[in-house]
DNA sequence: ATGAAAGCGCTAACAT
DNA sequence: ATGTTAGCGCTTTCAT
């Protein structure tokens, strides 16, 4: 099962062995004669003990090859400085840029993170969410799968939320101002002269898909533009939903010449679309997706889009989450809402 | 600091605190009148309990909302169903594929997996597995940051590199075979008409690459090409690489008519400056990169490149781990070589 | 300045 | 079938 593709599967060592043999603090105290509080207490730079001993137990340790137990010391002192990140797919390109604001800010304080792919689906987040406890992670930052019960995080653990409403549990949340977004990337579409403006979002249980829909109807109302229930469509997050709900929208009758997308990752379906028909983006067609994944800004691509601050969010999340941490009693609970921005590209007119 | 962009920093609840009342099965032995080893026993199927006693043990637990700790089980058994996975950078989508190949294999398992971002710095590669090893992780995966000076990676833990030889530590290693790659992909260029082909690499302490532009080397003296130094480049895996490197070549006095390029991202920054000078490509300019990375089969990009099963090298990477770490005395050190692929797209003539 | 002892939550002998 | 004990590697009182 292994073989498929596999074109060598040889040099084979034997009897290489992984030498387990771990060396702890009674090891280089009963070397040294000593103590091994003794060697604890100089191992962390703890007061009452001898410079002379400390360097010694040092040297010993440092000769011996110790490796500190972080499971062991994790289990006296009731922290891990590990978090679980709980995210859809980190396939996704909107999720690596989180993912590195978070774990870029939780090493620089010396903390893991476990990644945790629910791949869209509650099933899997619930589980996960499960075996983090059981590590007794410090923490969890999770941007839930979907919202469609309500997400009743109480655990045990502190936890901060991305994109998504807290329910019941009060948990500190994160999230751009999708309303605001929604409504700008509309509001652009209508300023660039098209005329009508579909929505197509992703899984229709989002929350942040949501509120990029209020927005977009909040948009249409002041400019006077009606909500067309015919040109609002929901699918999933798939550059392939995107494909097939436009090709659908563009046989009606009376078919929309711009499309507000839920995200970048639908929004290129479209284009991908528009170029298959040769329909003329943004000549006659208008797209504005929302995100501004990586992708977005390639010279072949110029999405239209509204930008989150991606990494900045990971970033927040986690300081956010180390003050819960350290305040467990007496913690206040934050709900953050960051400003989103319009980046005009070439897939609209601009003005 | 935080206040940078930050739209609402409102809704504060004081005195919310997590409960950190964790259950331990003590409390249910008490709680029950047994002794605690009948309540382990119990919750871990083993031999020895009454059906009613399992049951009872079973309704408090779940009553009393137990969470086993991970922690202390994995103190007395020696292994904590985690492993990690260390990487240059999740953000370049050539990763995600492969942690979540990883992920996906770990998970079917229970295993967790600590993702660690290098950011191709050898440095903080050094502290993460320092790290990972003081959390006494089950094994490691690591595609190392560069291969300058020998990766001499003996650590106590299990290990297997990806794109990498192993020096010394004898650690199994799983990659595809670049130099093939490099050939398929240098032939293709040949027998697509293009005359004058340059490399552009990424680092050129990176093993991988070095590899490829062997085969680079290969097909030219294979087909009678000259190897010509004045267009073979190295720079980083960037993009901005790509495009500096090319804009520089194209100046020269006999500039290339093609490009294979160390990896994808390069390549994309290669078809960036084409763009923007108005080369046509094909047609007068060829690009093959490497990879086969998402963002290569977008319509808009549609870039020829070699492909590699990136999923499926993490999958496999994972196994044979597990393989590794379930038989620590008497392994056996393999080193798998999977078949690289062709793609053609739209950047080069075709045949 | 150093050591002895207890204990974190659990599993695994070793009784009974 | 159940309980007692020891111990994983460490930190933390409490003595000395």
């Amino acid at each position: 099962m292994y073989l498929k593709n596999v074109k060598t599967f040889a040099i084979i060592i034997e009897k290489e062995n992984w030498g387990m043999i771990m060396v702890t603090i009674k090891d280089i105290a009963k070397k040294l004669g000593i103590s091994y509080t003794t060697v604890s207490r100089a191992l962390n730079g703890k007061p009452g003990v001898s410079q002379e001993t400390v360097e010694k137990v040092l040297k010993e340790a440092r000769k011996m090859g110790y490796q500190p137990n972080a499971i062991a010391r994790g289990l006296v002192k009731k922290y891990t400085n590990t978090i679980g990140l709980v995210i859809a797919d980190i396939t996704n390109p909107y999720y690596p840029s989180i993912a590195r604001g978070v774990e870029d800010a939780a090493r620089k304080i010396g903390y893991n993170v476990f990644l945790c792919n629910t791949n869209y689906n509650k099933e899997n987040e619930q589980s996960y969410l499960k075996t983090l406890q059981e590590q007794r992670v410090d923490g969890i930052i999770i941007n839930p799968a979907k919202d469609d019960s309500p997400n009743v995080y109480d655990l045990q653990t502190p936890m901060v939320l991305i994109n998504s409403p807290s329910y019941g549990g009060n948990n500190s949340t994160i999230e751009v101002d999708n309303k605001r977004g929604g409504f700008l990337a509309t509001e652009h579409l209508i300023k660039s002269g098209y005329k009508r403006i579909a929505f197509i979002g992703g899984d229709i249980a989002s929350y942040s898909n949501g509120r990029r829909f209020e927005g977009y109807k909040e948009a249409l109302k002041e400019y006077n533009y009606p909500v067309d229930e015919s040109i609002i469509a929901y699918g999933s997050f798939k550059t392939k939903s995107g494909y097939a709900i436009i090709e659908r929208l563009l046989k009606l009758e009376n078919p929309p010449d711009a499309v507000f997308a839920g995200n970048d990752v639908i929004a290129l379906g479209i284009l991908h679309y528009a170029q298959d028909k040769g329909i003329k983006v943004p000549e006659d067609f208008g797209v504005v997706g929302f995100d501004n994944v990586g992708f977005s800004e390639l010279p072949q691509i110029q999405l239209t889009t509204i930008d989150q601050p991606k990494y900045y969010i990971g970033k927040l999340a986690f300081e956010i989450l180390m003050e819960e941490i350290r305040n467990k009693e007496e913690r206040f609970v934050k709900k953050i809402v960051l400003e989103p921005e319009l980046v005009i590209r070439k897939t609209t007119r601009g003005k």
